[in-house]
DNA sequence: AGCAATTAGTTGTGACCGCAACTTTTGCGA
DNA sequence: TCGCAAAAGTTGCGGTCACAACTAATTGCT
């Protein structure tokens, strides 16, 4: 009953294999340009959310969430922003379960520090380098790309 | 002498974070979609190139080289595949410093049950998502990030 | 030929992260 | 109200990887 697999093309070939490879070598020039600021990237993201959030403050699990991140994950990446004082935690009154990291003035003024920085990678190694229609093909593949995942993901909860 | 920093707009910022979301929650697709044949992505991608090289065979500095390891995480991800008898290792007779990764009977019948999964895998979560447009867009602005990041490779090293 | 610089690969060390197990707290159904 | 399931967070453990130091071999320059 198996079919002869439907092999990639040439293009799609390079489509794939230029999106694998290149992401990874964009990755580490960006890990690279924001590294003399004392971050890495991990800690950057952690700083953007937070300080996008209500009160500079988040509950772990949406952190996780947001950042990708085991639960676990969260607790050991918190570990060293706290120990470096850029992050606290603040137990919740209204959950005794629950723990906020909240951003420090020493976080944030960290943040302002590097933020320009990072902008100006990202834009110099990606977004400068795209024109409006390709930046909006672009945006429209990764959106298509994650609708499917989620589509997947709740048949998998589902079944 | 600062100038204010160029934030991303609107636009930008959607392009970019749904790139950079996405691709994490897409490789977690796909290596959860190779699991069930007991290989994971890393080394699938071990076996593809050494598949497609002359005498399944290469030398560990150029398969580190284009599987964007460093040479110690190219020996370690070999010591695993070696203990499951799908690679084995091959002193060169005309380097004697050059060690040869060698793909195995076991790892070819590997590869050869992997590699449909695989490819419906990809298919499924982004090639088959595309239109033929979409396809050469992407194609086209990832090889443009890979050209911008080799001149700033190539930048650093005349310095 | 002979010595210095370079190249290939491995190992020690430490960082980061996921899974599983565990504790504490909350929520919900009988 | 009681009791059990679910949720939040941490810790132990193991896996993966990069950096630095090291050994062995080769190349190049004189």
């Amino acid at each position: 009953m198996t079919s002869t697999p439907r092999w990639l093309n040439q293009d799609e070939m390079a489509a794939w294999l230029g999106f694998v490879e290149t992401h990874g070598d964009l990755m580490t020039a960006l890990e690279h340009d924001l590294a003399p600021t004392g971050l890495t990237l991990g800690d950057y993201q952690v700083f953007v959310y937070l300080s996008a959030a209500e009160d500079d403050s988040m509950k772990m699990c949406d952190l996780a969430e947001i950042l990708q991140l085991s639960p676990s994950g969260l607790t050991r990446r918190l570990d060293g922003l706290v120990k470096a004082g850029w992050v606290e935690r603040r137990p919740s009154e209204l959950d005794r379960r629950v723990m906020h990291a909240v951003l420090t003035d020493a976080g944030r003024a960290k943040l302002e520090h590097a933020a320009p920085i990072h902008v100006e990678s990202v834009r110099a190694r990606m977004i400068d380098l795209l024109d409006a229609d390709e930046l909006a093909t672009f945006t429209r593949i990764f959106h298509k790309i994650r609708a499917a995942l989620d589509v997947a993901a709740d048949a998998q909860l589902a079944s």
